[in-house]
RNA sequence: GCUCCGUUGGUGUAGUCCGGCCAAUCAUCUUGCCCUCUCACGGCAAGGACCAGGGUUCGAAUCCCUGACGGAGCACCA
């Protein structure tokens, strides 16, 4: 009998199961019929009125390429949920993560780059007395003890599950030793704030972890420089989530364990933890420098790269500069989905979205890149090509060839042989011999050949440049520097133009100077 | 060492919760062809994956076990 099934088709089942339970049919088929995102669904989106999110940088300087993964999803899904989302500057750390006070800007600017605007934006470090009175809350609670153990000697208690002595210290001394630390009565090092949690928890991540510390260095922010008793990422980044309706946390996988801990902070505030997503690290393939902040920015110190939007480095000012569009940025990292695993994200993804925005509105122009020097004789003054070749009513540009021709070295035809100059004329190179004076003579003379040889496969069509009154033009690529010369023509575009140098690929006019033009590289 | 988590084509992803319509989706990528006075755009076609081994089952990418590989945490960093 289960063989007989087994053996009809798909149709002949759907039809069997319409004759038996038709109404069962059609939940079947209204689930297939559920459209698809990139994303996977937010969990539990109906226990909560609205579904609120937040990006929680460090600013300690501008963002790479993985960076904006974290505005893209919670972008992305502000949008599908109509929710919103906070962003959060959690700069606690004075010194070791000390933040760069012109990152605060800089990252918003790379969030609207990419085509967000968050809700709201707060700064931690503006709110640490909100911090101690949440402190206060828990030591009253009795969750947490002041603690005046080496790391050291913290971490072999703990790693064998023992207690410290002062985790049953009386409250009204852990109450005074934590406004001591408050008031700055404390060097670095001398005192920290535990949460009791359970210092036999057979994840020893999560026993007794550390809620505040003294740090000496004053933070860079004027509003916070009198500040000493910092708290924690967890403590800080668990209370605020509570506080600013945090609904659906997205973190990497290096914070799973932060959940974990911030539950016993939760529980003994009786609050209910948000729904948490974990997803793994992104690299990015074609850069050779590291995604790192850390790693780009010394490189930009010792002078390696120009700055953050070097075309070498792997910034989101870099992208910019190279006229890609945010939205690409965001499509291919929506791509990339929410999963725990570590992802390659392929520049190539990028390029492909970025390409379908661009390729209607790029005009194109013929750059001629390492050009070799030929006289034309017999054709017309000029080629015109045309702006764009599916657009025929932008017309079309000139491209003077009286005085002579520069062509890529790979393009040259050997002796004898014909190229098409696009937009041109099909031209032959003189045999070797047809002039005396040298290289430089070198000659390539206009064929009467019509459009057919190239159809035929005969004939090659190779873009080219007047050798004289062209434009220098320097294309910063992300593999470095090269120049070229340009039709004259291209002096027409404007700065923040996205143009396609044709069989070279897109590029973005950075500047028109009296010297040179400089553009910057976007993609093939 | 202890504790978590993951493993689908070159890359990413869908499917895994609730086993059958999955000889496995979509995008990118590569190759070929068509279009084309671009190696762009567009069109067509092809290529390429369920980590391994056991088990459960009529049936496993999907459930269970073991192993391998990879990642993360065990910070007075974020």
């Amino acid at each position: 009998m289960v063989a007989r099934v087994n053996d009809l088709s798909t149709e002949a089942k759907r039809d069997r199961l319409e004759d038996l339970a038709p109404e069962e049919l059609a939940e079947i088929e209204a689930e297939d019929e559920e459209d698809e995102h990139d994303l996977p669904d937010l969990p539990n989106v109906d226990d909560y009125d609205e579904v609120r999110m937040r990006a929680a940088p460090n600013p300690n300087g501008p963002w790479h390429i993985g960076h904006a993964r974290m505005p893209a999803v919670i972008g992305t899904y502000k949008e599908r949920y109509d929710g919103s989302f906070v962003v959060r500057f959690d700069d606690t750390d004075p010194e070791t993560k000390r933040p760069d006070l012109d990152a605060y800007d800089a990252i918003l600017d790379d969030i609207d780059y990419l085509g967000f605007e968050p809700d709201d934006v707060i700064v931690a470090s503006d709110r640490l007395e909100t911090y101690y009175e949440h402190a206060r809350d828990l030591i009253d609670a009795g969750g947490a003890y002041t603690c005046s153990c080496s790391g050291e000697t913290f971490s072999e208690l703990k790693n064998s599950g023992e207690a410290c002595p002062h985790r049953e210290k009386d409250p009204e001394t852990i109450r005074e030793e934590f406004e001591a630390m408050v008031d700055g009565e404390y060097d670095s090092g001398e005192m920290v704030l535990r949460v009791r949690t359970d210092i036999e928890h057979k994840n020893p991540a999560l026993r007794d972890w550390v809620a505040f510390r003294m740090i000496d260095t004053p933070h860079p922010r004027e509003e916070a420089a009198e500040y000493r008793c910092w708290p924690m990422l967890d403590f800080q980044s668990g209370v605020d989530d509570h506080l600013t309706g945090v609904t659906h946390i997205i973190r990497g996988i290096d914070l799973q364990d932060s959940a974990k801990r911030q539950r016993f902070v939760y529980d003994y505030f009786d609050w209910e933890y948000p729904e948490v997503i974990h997803w793994g690290h992104v690299q990015v393939d074609a850069y050779d420098v590291k995604l790192s902040t850390s790693t780009l920015k010394e490189k930009i110190e010792a002078g390696d790269l120009d700055g953050w939007d070097d075309p070498r480095a792997p910034t989101l000012k870099s992208l910019r500069r190279r006229g890609i569009r945010g939205e690409a940025v965001v499509e291919a990292l929506i791509g990339l989905g929410t999963s725990t695993s570590n992802v390659d994200l392929s520049m190539s993804s990028i390029y492909a979205a970025n390409r379908e925005l661009v390729d209607d509105d790029a005009e194109r122009y013929f750059l001629v890149r390492d050009g070799e020097r030929f006289d034309v004789e017999g054709g017309p003054d000029a080629g015109h090509p045309p702006i764009h070749p599916d657009h025929e009513d932008r017309g079309e540009r000139t491209i003077p060839a009286a005085g002579g021709v520069v062509l890529e070295p790979g393009d040259v035809p050997a002796a004898g042989e014909r190229v098409w100059l696009k937009g041109y004329a099909c031209v032959r190179r003189e045999r070797d011999g047809a002039s005396a004076i040298g290289a430089d003579s070198e000659t390539l003379v206009a064929t009467d050949d019509d459009i057919d040889v190239v159809r035929d496969g005969d004939v090659d069509v190779v873009h080219w440049a007047p050798a004289e009154d062209n434009i220098d033009v320097q294309m910063r690529t992300p593999d470095g520097d090269v120049t070229g010369v340009a039709e004259p023509d291209f002096a027409e575009t404007t700065v923040d133009d996205v143009v396609q140098f044709e069989r070279v690929g897109f590029a973005r006019v950075d500047e028109h100077g009296s010297e040179e033009s400089v553009v910057y590289w976007t993609h093939p």
